[in-house]
DNA sequence: TTGTACATTCACATTAGTGAGAAGGGAAGC
DNA sequence: GCTTCCCTTCTCACTAATGTGAATGTACAA
């Protein structure tokens, strides 16, 4: 497909998706007349990287473990390097330290709701 | 404490203190010379502070919902505002939304790491 | 007095993202 | 063929957010 479908059907626009392609997160084909040709994959990948960078995962690394996420089962005769196995290993722990403090925050958001809403209104406008 | 040992502890530098209490983050009072003097208890929020930028959350937002995090049992007057309660819940929805995102590269990250690991180096370097 | 820590301020770097202009591709209709 | 219209190309420049560097001056203790 091309630039204008991909950004419709993902919501993120074409300046954006051009952007990411710059930055290596996307590599389209090329139709004869130089067009971007957009696999019908890449629509998922799309959101994948949305969704990473959102979670503030910077399009450097984003860029080192796409290719490994695609399908996990497929080993990449390059991945045997033990440097990107440390890589993606520290990636991984990241991932997982953000995952506990986002976690926490969200939960404490929660309890706070939860005590918000627990109380009457009459206490609610004199707590505190 | 002074901005010095704040530092120190958190490893964060005293321009990004200073940094974060101009984006509204921290408010340490003054001692007579005109020092900043933090709390005790600013050493975990800072902890807290740098997680929460790093796992992608705006300090825009961190400042909205660090208030309510202190101790979710006390319940702040202006709260009862159920504007305020919506944007919460948004939040902690958009904090949702990461997390899975997060988890769910994490996971797939785990399962690459795995397969790599599983296979002999004879095969791993010809498989892909 | 000298050195360290603190203050403020201006400027810069990097990353993510956007706006706008100029030019070409291609299909529909005259 | 030619115009019209939309989509595409690329490029330059710009914003906003996070974070640093450096200059200049003040506070205080050895």
């Amino acid at each position: 497909m091309r630039i204008g479908e991909l950004a419709a059907r993902t919501g993120v626009p074409t300046r954006l998706l051009r952007y990411y392609e710059e930055r290596g997160l996307l590599d389209p084909g090329r139709t004869a007349n130089g067009y971007r040709d957009y696999a019908e994959c890449l629509v998922d990948r799309v959101v994948q990287i949305r969704g990473l960078i959102d979670a503030g995962v910077p399009t450097r690394i984003i860029g080192r473990i796409l290719p490994c996420l695609d399908d996990p089962r497929a080993i990449h005769v390059a991945d045997a390097d033990p440097e990107i196995i440390a890589a993606l290993e520290r990636h991984r722990d990241q991932l997982d330290a953000r995952i506990r403090c986002l976690t926490r925050n969200r939960d404490a958001i929660g309890a706070y709701l939860d005590a918000v809403r627990g109380l009457p209104s009459a206490d609610r406008v004199t707590a505190g």
